[in-house]
RNA sequence: CGGGAUGUAGCGCAGUUGGUAGCGUGCAACGUUCGGGACGUUGAGGUCGCAAGUUCGAAUCUUGUCAUCCCGACCA
C-alpha cells in the first residue's frame, strides 16, 4: 500500500496533493488556482510568520501596509517590471453591479467603468515607491526599512497547490537607502536571514547565490536567492532578495539631498518569501506516512496518547500524562494530551503521523505498572521505553536531535544528488535523473536559453561559495572560470 | 491558447447490449472492543457537471457547453 510519495518524481499530484490532503493543510478553492489554507496548515504558516517577523525586527525593520490595488499607470513606469508582470495581472475595470432586469442575478454595470483600471498587486514595488516619494527628501530620512505582510495575485496559466497559486500570502520587504553599497548590503543581509530561517527553523539546507540575468526579478539589477533541493531532485527557489539599484526611484522620481547638498536618486532593495515555503517544507521532509515537521515549526511538538480500557484506567493515566505535559510546557514545549474518547489509539497514532508531530508519547496500563512511557519519534519512527520521570529532560533533547537530524538528512540527500559534469551527453542523462549539476557555462543568456530548450534544465544559482576553476562551457565549449548549478525546477 | 484525460453520495470509485443507481471509506445510533487507522447490526446521505437532442424510456447514445486534472506554452 506504500505509494512511495517521497521519492517519486513524475507524479506531482499523488506525491504532493495526497500528502497535503492527508496532513489536512490546504485544498483547492472554488476560485481558479487559489487555495484554502486549513487551520492546521495555517498554524504552521503562523509559526513561520512569527519567526520571520522577529528576525526582520531584529535586523531593524518595521511592518507597514500598502493598498491591494495599483493604478495601471504605476505598473508601467518601470519598463522591465511591467514586461515581467503584465502577462499575469488581474485587472479591476468596474466598481458596481446591478440587478438584471429579468431578476436572474446581477451583471456588471457598464456605467460604473473605472477611468483608470486597477491592478490587483502582483508585488508592491510600484505602489510603495510611489508612496516613498512623499516620505523622502533628505539623507536624514534614510534608510527606510519596511516590511509588509500581504497577499498578492499572479494570474499564472498553470497553478500548483502551495508552489504556484494564483493568490498567495507572503511578506515583501521594501527598503530605501542613501548609497548603492547600503542597498546591496541590505539585499545580502536579508538573503542571510532567509538562509538562516530555512536552515535553522525549516531544517532545509539551501544554496545561497545570485541569479543569472535571465532569471532576474523584473526591474532588479541583481537577484540573490536561496535554492533548495526537494526529495525528487527538483530545485525550488525558496526565497529571493533583490538589489534594485535606482530603477524604481527613477521611475517614481524619488530623490533626496545628500550630505553634499546634491540631489540624488534613492537606492532600493526588495525581498520576499511566500506560502511556497510551506510547499518546500512538505517536499523536503515528508515521507509515505505523511508530513514530517521540524520541531521548531511544529504547532504541536509532542502528542500524548493514553491507552485504556475503562474510565478508571484513563483517570490514572491522565494523572501521569498531565504531569508530563506540565513539565514539558514549563520548558516551552507545545504539548497536546489527546484523551479524546471518540477515537482509538491506533487512529490517533496515524493521525499525528499524518500531521507530522515530531514526538509522540503513549502511556497504557502496562506503562502504569512499570512507571514508564513509550516515546516515538516521527522522523525515524523509532520507539523506545523510558521512565516517566525521565521524560521531562529527555524530550527537549530529542526535539533538538530531530531538528538536527532532519537537516542532516536533507543535506545528505542534496550532496548525494549533486554531480560535477563535463560533457554534454552526460549532462542530458544526469538532468533526467533529477540531479543538481555543477557545470561550466560560458556566461551568455543565449547558451542558457538553448540548454533550457533542449533539457528543461535552468541555471538555478551561481553559488556564492565556489572554487575558481578553469573549464569549458558544457554546451558551447567556450572558456569558463567557475561552475554553476543546473537543475530542473518547480 | 495547443495535446490528453476526467466529471456519478463528504472523499475515492463501479455502473455490461439504454429499463429510473451501487461499492469502499467516511457519517449517525446501539453493543462488544481499546498497546498501530477494531468488529457486528441498523440507519441517514445522490438535480449522475449543465443544456439541448434521439427514444416509450438516457448515468449510458448524439451535439453543444462548463469545470477540473495532467503534458506543453507561461512563471521574482
Amino acid at each position: 500500500m506504500a505509494k512511495d510519495f517521497s521519492t517519486r518524481a513524475e507524479s506531482y499530484s499523488e506525491w504532493y496533493n495526497e500528502l497535503v490532503t492527508r496532513a489536512d493543510l490546504a485544498e483547492q478553492s472554488a476560485v481558479r488556482g487559489c487555495m484554502v489554507i486549513k487551520p492546521y496548515g495555517y498554524a504552521i504558516w503562523e509559526k513561520m510568520q512569527r519567526t520571520l517577523d522577529q528576525m526582520f525586527k531584529d535586523t531593524g525593520h518595521q511592518n507597514a501596509y500598502f493598498p491591494l490595488f495599483i493604478p495601471k499607470s504605476f505598473l508601467s513606469r518601470e519598463a522591465d517590471h511591467v514586461e515581467g508582470f503584465a502577462k499575469e495581472c488581474a485587472v479591476v475595470t468596474h466598481y458596481r453591479l446591478k440587478a438584471n432586469p429579468d431578476g436572474s442575478g446581477v451583471t456588471v454595470d457598464p456605467a460604473a467603468k473605472l477611468e483608470e483600471e486597477l491592478i490587483v498587486r502582483p508585488t508592491s514595488e510600484t505602489i510603495i515607491w510611489n508612496t516613498y516619494k512623499g516620505w523622502i527628501q533628505s539623507y536624514r530620512d534614510l534608510p527606510i526599512l519596511v516590511n509588509q505582510w500581504a497577499n498578492v495575485v499572479r494570474w499564472e496559466m498553470r497553478t500548483r497547490l502551495f508552489l504556484r497559486t494564483a493568490e498567495f500570502l507572503w511578506q515583501e520587504g521594501h527598503t530605501a537607502h542613501a548609497t548603492k553599497e547600503e542597498a546591496q548590503e541590505e539585499a545580502r543581509r536579508m538573503l542571510d536571514v532567509y538562509a538562516d530561517f530555512a536552515q535553522n527553523f525549516m531544517a532545509m539546507p539551501v544554496i545561497k547565490g545570485v541569479k543569472t540575468a535571465n532569471e532576474r526579478f523584473a526591474g532588479a539589477l541583481e537577484t540573490y536567492c536561496i535554492e533548495s533541493m526537494m526529495q525528487d531532485g527538483k530545485a525550488l527557489q525558496a526565497g529571493t532578495s533583490h538589489f534594485l539599484g535606482q530603477n524604481f526611484a527613477k521611475a517614481f522620481d524619488v530623490t533626496f539631498l545628500n550630505k553634499e547638498n546634491k540631489l540624488e536618486y534613492v537606492w532600493a532593495s526588495s525581498w520576499g518569501v511566500s506560502t511556497r515555503l510551506m510547499g518546500a517544507l512538505i517536499m523536503t521532509h515528508s515521507d509515505d506516512n505523511g508530513l514530517v515537521l521540524p520541531p521548531k515549526l511544529a504547532p504541536i511538538q509532542v502528542a500524548i496518547v493514553p491507552i485504556y480500557k475503562n474510565a478508571e484506567q484513563l483517570a490514572q493515566i491522565s494523572e501521569a500524562a498531565l504531569k508530563i505535559k506540565a513539565e514539558l510546557q514549563a520548558k516551552g514545549i507545545s504539548v497536546k494530551y489527546d484523551d479524546d474518547d471518540k477515537q482509538k489509539p491506533g487512529w490517533k497514532f496515524n493521525e499525528y503521523e499524518f500531521k507530522g508531530v515530531p514526538v509522540r508519547i503513549a502511556i497504557g496500563p502496562r506503562d502504569m505498572e512499570n512507571g514508564t512511557a513509550e516515546i516515538c519519534r516521527r522522523d525515524t519512527l523509532e520507539k523506545s521505553i523510558h521512565n516517566q520521570a525521565e521524560i521531562g529532560t529527555l524530550v527537549p533533547a530529542l526535539l533538538d536531535q530531530i531538528q538536527q537530524s532532519l537537516f542532516d538528512r536533507a543535506l545528505k540527500h542534496r550532496l548525494d544528488n549533486t554531480v560535477k559534469v563535463d560533457n554534454w551527453e552526460d549532462f542530458k542523462v544526469q538532468i533526467e535523473q533529477g540531479k543538481f549539476i555543477l557545470a561550466h557555462w560560458d556566461g551568455t543568456t543565449e547558451t542558457e536559453v538553448k540548454i533550457k530548450e533542449e533539457t528543461k534544465a535552468t541555471i538555478r544559482v551561481l553559488p556564492f561559495e565556489y572554487e575558481a576553476e578553469e573549464g569549458k562551457c558544457i554546451y558551447t565549449g567556450k572558456p569558463s572560470h567557475r561552475r554553476v548549478i543546473f537543475a530542473k525546477a518547480y
